[in-house]
DNA sequence: ATGATTATTGCATAGCTATGCACAGCTATG
DNA sequence: CATAGCTGTGCATAGCTATGCAATAATCAT
């Protein structure tokens, strides 16, 4: 093992103090041109590279930011956290990224990011966050959630605006002709599946003319598997909806699947069938499902700026909320004229 | 801002010294039990968490790997990241996570990482390594990849058996009564696929007496869309394969999608398939995807494997190779007999 | 009881860089 | 020519913890 290169070795080598090597390494200091050359020119001769750690015992600021993720096997999450990446980086900032199976893996989780000093922590969870949330809170580290309803002084969030979604979908279902709605739901547990919900049965009680039944509802947890199954369940029950909204994609192509295998029943001749996440699995030719996009460059966008503003010098507790539309994509599911 | 709780300010609340806050926190460090307790008691209390930053300027480790990957959109790739996640923290160790486009992103990941003080780097990417695998190389930094060729002192690697797989496709292709074999190549760099491909030409080659026109070869970008467009023009040129293998699921499953869209071809009746990866989409039931699994726990173990061993205290430069055969998963998509 | 051994604790320091401060050298102005 | 102002450089230090070493206390053996 050699021992890492220095700034003293490079200074040195070039002949001038380690305070001009740390200056030619710092943007916007006070230093000669020449003096800089040389040191660049040192240091490339020795394969230095600057330090960050004593940096961030000092200025207290270690521009990593944890990123606690779960689920990346849905291709929704899996292209935020891809996204979020890009843009993290673009903003000068490290992830340290956390995989979290369960409460347990969360809170020993936190306190490994705590040890690295992350100066905020981003996630796309809603498991066992609010105790979580408190904790960071007392530490006067910002969090941002995606769609979450988590409240707190230092917590801001990004959102769809599931809510309006939900009520478009029912919409949608009027104009295709639609007689008997159903809900696909997620885990009880997710906030934004929630929300969703209540936007579709309260556009479809608006509507109780054309509706009188109501909602017919399922649950799954987000699976394809589980809208396989559900499907499975209601069509071995003799249920028999011709509109389904699922609370995500993965979902509606188990659901799909499901409709096709066990009621050879097509999309949309038979169920027109709405999603939500868009993900690249909703335009396969196999499926052609009707989505909601989230937009997740416009939700990424808005959490690093949030998270520019809670890094910012000023410092306060910051507490924000940015909704983003999300985007209707028609494709086949829902191609059908009254 | 409310000043960081230090060990000196637990030390003081517990009426010990600093020392004795820093071993209370460490395994296995000499300290009396009674200590140790009044020293949580009081670390409770404050809300203190030991500070790893300091820790890392003394032993020069920082117990952080930074993770380099690309093509999250790739379900493959999303699940390899979620499984090497847990597996890290499993071995205590910290994910630096860089998502990149190109080869200029790469170079200044790079450096980021390295500013960081990362103890090792692992990565799932072909491109533009050559060169960034010699600065690491250069800076005694152990490097672990996946499905790559790339050799270096510092460099070890873990590979799918691609070779073996592709023989055995054949073996399945002949078993199936095709006729006329097909390949979809992922892009030249990819050394992954070159393998799978090589395999698979060898063993369509051995059996010339059954297929003396060989196998026809198309290229694609490991992309669902490619394998979409490959198959496209495939038919519009008029050829007609019966047996098509395909270097990832993602592409096979464009391929089995065009298929039907094209040419009212499906599977297994009219094509046998076979894809590479097995990610879940290949077990929905709109595809049925026969597919060698690769079999993620297994790389991931031997990846951290790998690691653990280059970060031993030992610490010469490390450079082995753990191959890990591939997994058949057979489904409707090759369930034809002669 | 006494010396030897062990267990526990505190002191002092290393690890590397960024930055405030003071100083040196130089330019411009009157 | 003297002075003021400006630029560039080096010195010294802070930031926080882990650990070697010495000292102290406690336990044990003889």
């Amino acid at each position: 093992m050699t021992r890492p290169v220095t700034s003293t070795d490079v200074a040195r080598r070039a002949g001038v103090s380690q305070s001009a090597v740390s200056r030619a390494f710092s943007q916007g200091a006070s230093i000669a041109p020449e003096t800089r050359r040389k040191v660049l020119e040192a240091a490339a001769e020795l394969n230095y590279r600057p330090n960050r750690i004593p940096a961030i015992m000092l200025s207290g600021r270690s521009r990593m930011v944890g990123v606690v993720v779960g689920g990346l096997s849905n291709p929704f999450y899996a292209s935020t956290l891809e996204c979020l990446a890009t843009s993290l980086r673009a903003a000068g900032l490290q992830i340290l990224l956390v995989h979290v199976d369960d409460a347990l893996t969360l809170d020993s989780a936190l306190d490994q990011l705590l040890s690295y000093r992350v100066d905020a922590v981003v996630t796309a969870l809603a498991i066992g966050s609010q105790r979580a949330a408190r904790m960071l809170s007392d530490l006067a580290i910002p969090v941002i959630c995606f769609n979450s309803r988590l409240t707190g002084p230092w917590i801001s969030t990004v959102v769809s605006n599931n809510h309006a979604a939900g009520l478009t979908a029912a919409q949608v279902f009027e104009s295709c002709g639609v007689t008997r709605p159903a809900w696909l739901a997620g885990p009880v547990r997710n906030a934004a599946s929630r929300a969703r919900g209540h936007g579709f049965i309260a556009g479809v009680r608006a509507n109780s003319a054309r509706w009188p039944d109501g909602v017919l509802e399922m649950r799954g947890d987000d699976s394809y598997e589980s809208g396989y199954d559900a499907i499975r369940r209601l069509l071995a029950r003799g249920e028999r909806p011709d509109g389904l909204f699922s609370s995500n994609d993965l979902m509606a192509c188990g659901a799909m699947d499901a409709l096709r295998q066990h009621g050879s029943l097509n999309c949309p001749d038979n169920v027109v069938m709405m999603g939500y996440d868009n993900i690249p699995q909703a335009g396969w030719h196999a499926y052609g499902l009707t989505s909601f996009d989230q937009q997740v460059d416009c939700l990424v966008d808005a959490a690093t700026q949030l998270l520019d503003a809670a890094l910012g010098p000023d410092g306060g507790p910051v507490s924000r909320t940015r909704v983003v539309d999300a985007r209707l994509v028609t494709r086949r599911s829902t191609a059908r004229l009254i």
